[in-house]
DNA sequence: TTCTTATATAGGAATCATTCTTATTTGTCA
DNA sequence: TGACAAATAAGAATGATTCCTATATAAGAA
């Protein structure tokens, strides 16, 4: 089963309609393992896709979230970013360059969460995000 | 030394100005536990501070960030949440309300940066978000 | 204390991100 | 092949943040 199947195979599942434009903002999440903006990939399907509105895009991701096979990145920032990787794994930040970096750990997988929390909260979620500075900005530090 | 003290301390240390704004707004972040966005600060201050701008007001709570003093919080959202609690600690969401808990944990402290990050990053803060449903959110939905 | 000047602020405009409104279109299923 | 609920496009509206610039002021020098 491929990409474009099994993703119909979950819109069935989850009675929402398989539109083009759906079909076609997954597929450009999917592609980019770079946390893109709704702005971003806007941009990128635009260009097979002329009368794509922004506002769809932003609703469809935001659909992703709430099916489950998208994520909305933690960030700093005022732009949200969004991830289609549902691997459990951790972020690394730039703060310079704002680059969002995947990394994978079991040590972090295997942290309990404490009871102090799970008394408060029902966990859907457990992240480790890292700040921190790129070497390629480093580097440009270092050249001025 | 009180807070005030301290505060003029840091500001002569860091070269900036000590100006009735920034000692207003220092004061107002210190006093919330709950990472206030810089519009909840603004209301705050401005019932003693008519005329200050919401301009300053952001520009004061980044310059904290800058002289590190304070820290943009990490979130899903649009927008900037400002913690003027700078002990090592990580966060709780609840993502229906949007309530940030503070939590302290040795063994979430104690985790190790994986090499691989080493690397390629200058780290210079490690957090551990943590998303959810607070109480009283499932109890609302409980209630529906 | 007074003067000087680099910094900081107020206020409003501008910009960027996101959501809403509404008329139209289109998957889906009978 | 319809019928109809769901989805989309387009543009307006809202919300968050930053920019512009004239004025005010903190802080060090005299
Ligand atoms: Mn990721
Ligand atoms: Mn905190
Ligand atoms: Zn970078
Ligand atoms: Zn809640």
């Amino acid at each position: 089963m491929n990409r474009i199947e099994s993703f119909r195979k979950i819109c069935k599942e989850q009675g929402i309609k398989v539109t083009p434009q759906r079909t076609a903002i997954f597929d450009a999440l999917e592609d980019s393992r770079d946390h893109p903006t709704a702005e971003i990939i806007f941009q990128a399907i635009r260009k097979r896709f002329p009368t794509i509105s922004l506002d769809t895009v932003y609703r469809t991701l935001m659909t992703f979230v709430k099916i489950g096979i998208a994520h909305v990145v933690e960030t700093q920032g005022n732009t949200k970013r969004f991830d289609a990787n549902m691997e459990i794994h951790h972020h690394a930040h730039c703060l310079k360059c704002g680059k969002i970096l995947d990394f994978y750990s079991a040590d972090y997988d295997n942290l309990e969460v404490p009871q102090e929390i799970r008394n408060q909260f029902t966990v859907m979620d457990k992240k480790v995000v890292i700040h921190g500075v790129c070497k390629k900005c480093s580097q440009k530090q270092k050249d001025l």
